[in-house]
DNA sequence: ACCGGCGGGACCACCCGTTCTT
DNA sequence: AAGAACGGGTGGTCCCGCCGGT
């Protein structure tokens, strides 16, 4: 991509470190198709591999083992997530609709591929408990953040202060609660007007 | 399902039946906690023969497969929420909270231990989708119903023919949303705050 | 072996503990055989399933674990050449040589097959320890008897009880320290004149 | 060894040759600790560098294959052992006690630490067959010389000539025979009583 | 000389389903 | 119906050696 000067070495443009780099996002992206396609229960290192075009042992040099793969995807889906919504929240100003702002946000996040991912790894539990506390863990440090950015935004565009935590959690917790519906009925139509409802109701009661 | 010719062996017969019946009730049961300990990934039969007591002959003999236990767990479970679900609704007359006894029942499912499980089996995608398909399935024809007979509940309490539906699924889905909160951050006094004010809410637009 | 007066059932004539115990003896029979060609560290439970012509899930269902094999393998064949060596012992009677005997014997077990192997699992060490201690229980619980047995019989035969002990510690010494010296230069002719020089030594000695 | 022509870079490459020169070393002296730890079935390449604190590649430089560095640290061991093995035995004149001098040194040698490592490493068999030859070879490379030298030790101290080397052979057996004992039961008492024991009869004998 | 990313063979344990026996 | 032996596919991890960089 850039040009280097010295002719004999014009095939290492890229150092170790890049290329290292470059693999691990390979590993992670494949990672993150295997883990939708299949779940946890169906997530086969293997598989991760092939989609990535890696080798057996490349995979283990960068992730020792299949949890710890599944942990770093997880982390590098909710960090992608996490800086659009912050992108968002932060273009908030006053007099601004909110409530409608981060109703797209949510439907983004929780209808998306990634909410059932993510909501796969979170119900692990019992013996698999090392990789259940880091993913609590993980959905923890990068949504608590989110939301609190979109509490300022409310408050900025206008809510009351002692209200836009609610109004928050709320409207968030109305998306996340369709997101469930969804996994075994997918009803659109009724969706966005549950939604619309809710927009309505919560604009008149923050009003 | 099958006819019974002969007397003479009613009595032995019905011993075995019984016996039948208690067995695959230890099973169902052990397979329960092991749900919930395990979830999917972590399920083996192994380890419900051990919690049931019961050797590994005996297992295959009532469930052929894994999958097939899995699933007529699943049944189990769900067959013995909805029928308190519709007792309870059969109760709401005119003048009743309905709102209030949904939120109620509703806690009771989601934020109950059966909940996750139902969950994790419904995120089974992919290659396992033949037991995806049926869980699907199970969800469906056990909760529509509740649905509906809440929606009749409601009417009979007198809110609006037009409004119920959507003030009963907008109930089911404020109290679904807490329960995926609660997976990795359960702050009970917020939930409890949150589906207080929604009760508020639901009076308040249904009045 | 024993007659079957039903004739529907003529071909169950072994009961599944004999099953059983016909599977576990050719699975040790043939880890024998591999732990002596192999040594532990090459030793592969894969070759043990081919050479006792077993399936994977037989080898398990009978010893889990690889080590468990070894371990239960060198019991199998300690508890053989015990068995040989307390009856040679006590054949001894008043007047017999049993310097001759016993020397015998050590050559038999020390410079035979055996003991290679279970030289090779005695040096195990470090993060190998939990086998490392079995194998060490297995030789003391194994050899402290015979030695027991050949004191008893020495003295029986004559010696005087204050010098059977040591002359027994040093007879078996002496085969041992040349079953070592085997491992790199296998000399037989020197080997039989230091026993036999050692023969006359101890006969010397203890007359 | 090998002639050094050129004078000017006489001090760099003696800086290079050093390094080179103490890099082995470390990583010869970490391998011999390592297969003290855990045999050489449990010897692992990672381990050797860990403990040497060298990278991979800088271990693969020196020793490019994991048997290689195996059989040199065994070389490096028992090249030490030989030579204060010779340096004693030079020592042996007249009239002095050869006896007590070899069962000391063989004490050193065949009770210290170093010959589990030898032992370990001389019962590989079968598949290893090529570094099984290549031990057996270094053990006879060493050790034979060791013997000679004891033998002209034992004429010069005065025992007859036709005498001498079963003598040898016989001290040495007797310490070798302990060292076997010595791994499943370490009863420090009874080897020195035994040894003890031994002195007296070949000075009996040889007199 | 030294470093570390990478390739990939090998091996064991897991786990389920089947097949006798009792 | 219940119990246990047996078959065998599968997958994660280990571990060594190679080789392109520095």
């Amino acid at each position: 991509v850039r040009s280097v000067s010295s002719k004999t070495k014009k095939r290492s443009r890229k150092t170790q470190a890049q290329r290292s780099q470059a693999m691990r996002r390979r590993l992670l992206d494949a990672a993150v198709k295997v883990l939708r396609r299949r779940g946890y229960a169906g997530f086969r290192v293997a598989e991760v591999e092939a989609a990535a075009g890696v080798s057996r042992g490349a995979q283990t040099h960068h992730f020792p083992t299949r949890d710890e793969l599944v942990i770093q995807t997880l982390g590098h889906l909710f960090r992608n997530t996490q800086a659009r919504a912050l992108k968002r929240a932060a273009l908030i100003g006053k007099g601004d609709d909110v409530v409608q702002a981060l109703l797209r946000d949510s439907e983004e996040f929780f209808l998306g591929q990634n909410f059932p991912v993510a909501f796969d790894l979170v119900t692990l539990g019992g013996k698999r408990s090392r990789i259940s506390e880091r993913v609590k863990q993980i959905a923890r440090s990068t949504r608590v953040p989110v939301e609190r950015a979109w509490i300022e935004a409310a408050i900025r565009s206008g809510v009351p202060p002692a209200e836009a935590e609610d109004l928050v959690w709320m409207t968030i917790n109305v998306v996340r609660g369709l997101a469930v519906r969804k996994l075994w009925q997918n009803d659109r139509r009724r969706f966005a007007r549950l939604l619309e409802k809710w927009h309505r109701m919560a604009r008149g009661g923050a009003q």
